[in-house]
DNA sequence: ACTAATTCTGACAGTACTGTCCGATTTCTG
DNA sequence: CAGAAATCGGACAGTACTGTCAGAATTAGT
């Protein structure tokens, strides 16, 4: 159980389980945050106790899919560069870039915080994401483009409510993807007061 | 197993359990949806026997309290009178009520929907409180008061997701009840397009 | 081709929940 | 108070999932 690549001694048989196992639980989880490990495995084409060679439990398995889930979305935000450019344009690129790169990352997370008990770490786990949101959100204040009597924090909230609601419109085939972006660009920055 | 009441010969003994039931069924099942029959019935005060006297099994009582959440929220929005007056103004009589008397219906019945299977159950399920969210906004729309570009839908989902966000700041203690009522009488008709 | 890592099949105990039945007991209703 | 309704406690089979073990069969690395 090396799991971390210290010194990867794993071979490539490994590494393609563990990719396949990930994947797989990606996309499971994000719609059943209760899928069982025995469909995660079927859903990799692996058996059960290939998932418990390398994850000790469902826990282990679970704490990992949200780390990565996090860090990719972290890295998609960071992408987008949030700090450069007039806060409404760089609000409308990250507004871009959430559809199709940080959007499964996040529902991932989502789905997956309750599933961690505490009532209070779904926020914590959420924390580096709103954390570059509410920098992005403070420079806009600021620079007199959003709305100051708002709070930041709900602001940032708001932000995700709206980008995970048009998620389940266009996932729902309400909306398509291209529409969904523009309707977001046309509610999302109105609604924190740019341009009222 | 009356369970509707048309000739009432259910004694008062079995009306208190059944209303006990159904109160920590709302309860338990609007933070945990996949809570179990016997955690439902030691909520409630009673055998887990009991509940299977009244409810032939875990899907006929989640029905139950579903069928019961819809009906009440429905209710409560028709209270608000969406339909009288200045569309904005509707809108926020409708964001005020909405706060503490159809959040929890709506809640549970969020919570609730996944337990079904059926992915578009869920959007089936709210239908009868999207109907008339959009009535409103049609309403509005005609009399220019909203963003005629805007899908009805999408800013039907949007409201609900606001909604939804505000109410889990004010539960996670971020923000209280009145602050949050204002902030969103102050977010939401402006997405929407009203004022611009 | 040899060795060690990895996977697979099958099986096991432990836990938890669902529905169901029973008999005993309590609590309403008339 | 008497009969009926309702609840309760205990117990049962059935199902499903979690971890764990061990041996056989593949498969990668050198």
């Amino acid at each position: 159980m090396p799991e971390a690549g210290t010194k990867s001694r794993r071979r490539a048989d490994a590494e393609r389980s563990i990719a396949a196992i990930h994947a797989a639980a990606v996309e499971l989880l994000a719609e059943r945050p209760d899928a069982s490990i025995g469909e995660i495995a079927a859903a990799a084409g692996v058996s059960r106790q290939t998932v418990y060679a390398h994850y000790d439990s469902r826990e282990t398995l679970l704490t990992a899919v949200a780390d990565r889930a996090l860090a990719d979305a972290v890295a998609a935000i960071d992408a987008a560069e949030p700090d450069r450019g007039a806060p409404t344009e760089a609000l409308e690129r990250l507004i871009a870039a959430w559809w199709a790169t940080i959007e499964p990352h996040a529902r991932v997370l989502e789905a997956l915080a309750p599933a961690f008990g505490s009532p209070s770490r779904i926020h914590e786990l959420h924390a580096p994401i709103l954390e570059r949101l509410e920098r992005l959100i403070r420079r806009g204040r600021r620079a007199g483009e959003f709305d100051p009597e708002l709070p930041v924090g709900w602001i940032a909230s708001a932000f995700l409510a709206l980008m995970h609601a048009a998620a389940e419109e266009v996932a729902a085939g309400r909306l398509d993807a291209d529409r969904a972006a523009e309707v977001l660009r046309r509610t999302v920055p109105r609604a924190f007061g740019a341009g009222g």
